[in-house]
DNA sequence: AATTATGGTCTGTGATCACAGATCATAGTA
DNA sequence: TACTATGATCTGTGATCACAGACCATAATT
């Protein structure tokens, strides 16, 4: 279900395809964290009508992807910082588990698949291609998941990172700022440094260490949040632009 | 926002009035699984137009309450003893951990009220009312999650609960056809046994205690489905019968 | 000039309708 | 009698519309 977000899905079903556009689109960071989304505006940017858009604006409310406001608005989520680090938490026990349970059920094939998502991965870093490094750490992270042995647990860990994803994206270039110069470079090819670890244990047929591994990665970055804490997040405003919807096609 | 699932809501749309609705029937066993749901049948019943039911559905679905099968249809999902077990297994962690956390900051307030909930549940047992029971019985937990530290939990915890009583519900009676005489009768009273040894823990401070409490009751469960499996599996069909919502007013 | 009133616009909401696909009972046919 | 064909019915789906509330810019009033 989870990695089927960067798939194309077959389904005939407008509403199913919105969804999975929005999802998709969300888990990019394609939306800011305050941004307004409109079921009309949707609904023409996306050459539908109101329908499929409401009952998948509807959906993605009941996941928490989406914030009804009081004054009967949809936008999108902004974290606190006490959010961000419940979530993260939350992330350290179920992304551990799903990375332990991969690593031991994880086929040469698989791995090879890894692989090239990894390399994928480089050659988007290479360019400068920032949407391209998104979507591969998103497939990345989620084939990972979806290999564990807890058929519950890669759509648990998919809503979380629906929720996450939009404040997420604001913070990045805002932590980098409490970086020094020389962990800035570092962090610019942390995701795949990390990624390179990850294979290694899992070549290593090593559930406990990928796992430790994982772990070890969110809880690091649960520390600079909970040590930047809310400093900067009162100036998430509402948003609203001109979005181009060219990637994410419905037909 | 999992307990307020059995209290009034004070919305004024009707897609959350229903969709409120939807979700405690489902909580309170009101569905069997593989029942059949439609919208039609449920705006009829309920009194509303096809809208408010069609987002109120569409929303169960996200969340895996309900599941929309091939032949274009809704029925309430019919879960295998692997995804019980799964779902358990995520269960007996993420519960583990609210209740841990809850014991922590529960004042003497809510202990009273969880107490006043005990007493209910003691009153319906005696009297039969096996609805009042089962209603009791998930107010007890769902405050007690709610008051966990962590915000991002309780919801998790429900959408467990959502997908996972209906199946629960149907099961009960059959894993009672594998206990001896004696345990069935230790089963009646086998829920407020445990929140009995749950209060304890809390009224002593325990937390880890009471974590621990929480989690060898589901282990216990869990150990059950794993050996009776699907053996009886098979003969969940598909159900259609006239629904009395008379317990869950729309207005 | 400052305040109030007004009207247009944008929002979600609920209702209704036409339609296509599936299903099933019934009637027609071999 | 057994099979087939047909038509009624039920399903979700998508589109469209009217409506009320919020908002805002503009005009009228004090």
């Amino acid at each position: 279900m989870s990695v089927k977000a960067f798939q194309q899905v077959e389904t005939k079903s407008a509403h199913d395809q919105v969804y999975h556009i929005l999802k998709r689109a969300i888990l990019a960071g394609f939306f800011r964290p305050g941004e307004q989304v409109t079921i009309r505006g949707l609904a023409s940017q996306l050459g539908t009508s109101e329908m499929p858009v409401r009952e998948a604006i509807k959906s993605l409310v009941a996941q928490k992807a989406i914030e009804a406001t009081q004054d009967r608005k949809f936008r999108i989520p902004v974290l606190s910082s006490q959010q961000m680090k419940d979530i993260l938490e939350l992330r350290i026990m179920l992304e551990g588990l799903a990375t332990e349970e991969a690593a031991e059920r994880l086929t040469q094939e698989q791995l090879d698949h890894l692989h090239a998502i990894h390399e994928e991965m480089g050659e988007a870093i290479s360019n400068q291609d920032s949407q391209g490094m998104i979507e591969a750490n998103i497939r990345f992270h989620f084939f990972i998941y979806d290999q564990c042995s807890n058929q519950a647990l890669p759509a648990i860990i998919e809503s979380l990172w629906l929720q996450y994803s939009p404040t997420l994206t604001e913070y990045v270039p805002r932590l980098m700022k409490h970086l020094t110069h020389k962990d800035q470079q570092a962090a610019r090819i942390l995701d795949r440094e990390r990624h390179t670890r990850l294979l290694d244990a899992f070549k290593a047929r090593d559930p406990s260490r990928a796992r430790a591994h994982m772990e070890a990665d969110l809880s690091t970055f649960l520390r600079v949040v909970d040590k930047i804490g809310d400093s900067f997040a009162d100036d998430f405003e509402q948003h609203r632009s001109v979005r181009d919807y060219a990637k994410f096609p419905l037909h």
